[in-house]
DNA sequence: AGAATATATGAGCAAATGTTCATATATTAG
DNA sequence: CTAATATATGAACATTTGCTCATATATTCT
């Protein structure tokens, strides 16, 4: 028992660990990165794309920004977004897998 | 855009994996699976191990188990739960990945 | 059978979440 | 400068979530 809590990581990688998965956890933000993970994609392009609000997806790509899942760049008046990290094509792909079955 | 679109899972695929996710989405229950993929416990080692009420556990616990992430198995009174799949650890493993950084 | 132990479940509640509406803030075009 | 376009942000609201408390349901022990 004990023995466990050893190898556990500590409460706030767990906390992290948490956080992370919390983002995938939503299917307009699922459907956002996804979306990000075959190009990149100004916000408009992802509003017509997933059907909701623009607000809506502003909304949801700030949060993936704070996450640091997504990255913005802006060109002229349009923001371009695009994956920021590796590990996110690769959490969705295990996810994938899983719901594949 | 529209080529994206074709490429992408279809809505209850992308669903699935929101809900998925979702169950990894929440410190108790992270900490549960982490707890888990070390070895079988019962409530009552999970309860101790946590530090949130046996109730709470038990309400996740079946969270877990209807989202097929655990199993659970009865001996005497005690009901032992482990990892129901394989990709579990694998989706803990890259979220760690990611943590670690 | 009755007490003790282990787990599950339902109600109630506060906090968090995701959306829309209205509006603010760039940036470009005329 | 003004209008038009693209994106961001704040408020308000309904829904969902995770917890505790109280209690129900096994199961074992005496």
């Amino acid at each position: 028992m004990n023995s466990i809590i050893e190898k556990l990581p500590n409460d706030e990688k767990i906390y992290d660990l948490a956080e992370l998965f919390k983002n995938f956890g939503d299917s307009t933000r699922v459907k956002i990165l996804l979306a990000l993970s075959q190009q990149s994609l100004c916000v408009n392009d992802i509003t017509e794309l997933i059907g909701v609000t623009q607000s809506a997806i502003s909304h949801q790509l700030r949060i993936l920004k704070q996450a640091k899942l997504v990255k913005a760049s802006k060109r002229g008046k349009e923001v371009f977004y695009s994956l920021d990290d590796s590990h996110v094509q690769m959490i969705l792909n295990v996810g994938l897998e899983h719901v594949s079955e």
